[in-house]
DNA sequence: GCAGAATAGTTAGATATCTAACAACACGCT
DNA sequence: AGCGTGTTGTTAGATATCTAACTATTCTGC
């Protein structure tokens, strides 16, 4: 609908097949960008609360349980009630949850050096400057 | 799971809760940014096949099929069978979907003015050379 | 202590989107 | 003409994502 907003589609479209590809080649397969947020959130934070996981990817409490009931079953993380407060659930990596660090770090270095490759890094800079100009318009 | 990534992420998704809301201010409920890529591209072309249709919008057959059914039923466009090849199906405006012209040339103003605002002339040169250079890469 | 309001996370339903399979059709070669 | 291959658009099933509603719980003010 629009040039720019389209560009930004695409390379977003595409962006999440690599991720997911890249997710296959390290040996998990069935999960999305957005269990890898909740993973890398987790990675970074240890322990949080579905309503602060749901806040961190900017998706609803709905979706949230979704993809987290999906990272259970998989075993990547567990839910512990809150003792509390019994309306709060914690979500912590299981041991194979944290052995996704390295995969993480590795899938975010590959994403980068494709989407920049052939950059200098003052261009690198200068994208990075104008997407968060942009985003905040657009908030 | 990337700066980069996640920034477009999230100008996508304001992006496309942003034409939303402007379909719903010109009362036009129920639509997504697909459907107005759609309508956007008969537009320009004028009549065309479900098959480039798909191409254009960068989604598959079958994504294509459900999109244009909805438009179709809400009275849209309309499906004219080939009479070279029964496979092939014609997509063309009504005059309900001819009308939607001066409401797809406002919104895409309207969304480019807040996507850019603030930006300088050089600015918005510079950041569409830089999308299309990591959308290349990122094919 | 009680009532009303707010909150956390889940459930139910709808939808855009995908993959895979399919039926009908068209094309090219023998 | 017949056969194998390729193509078109649809159908079926799965899933991430949303909204709305909900239950149980907690908080606040009287």
């Amino acid at each position: 609908m629009n040039d720019s907003i389209a560009l930004i589609s695409r390379i977003r479209e595409n962006a999440n097949k690599l991720i997911v590809k890249y997710l296959n080649t390290n040996g998990i397969e069935g999960l999305v960008p957005s269990h890898g947020d909740i993973l890398a959130f987790l990675i970074s934070k240890k322990q949080c609360t579905m309503n602060e996981l749901a806040q961190s990817i900017h998706r609803t409490k709905a979706t949230t349980t979704v993809l987290v009931d999906k990272l259970e079953k998989f075993g990547f993380l567990e839910r512990q009630k809150s003792v509390n407060d019994s309306r709060v659930t914690f979500l912590t990596l299981t041991e194979k949850g944290q052995n996704f660090k390295p995969i993480f770090e590795k899938i975010s270095k590959d994403l980068i050096d494709k989407l920049y490759q052939g950059f200098t890094n003052d261009e690198i800079i200068a994208a990075n400057k104008l997407l968060k100009k942009m985003l905040k318009n657009i908030e």
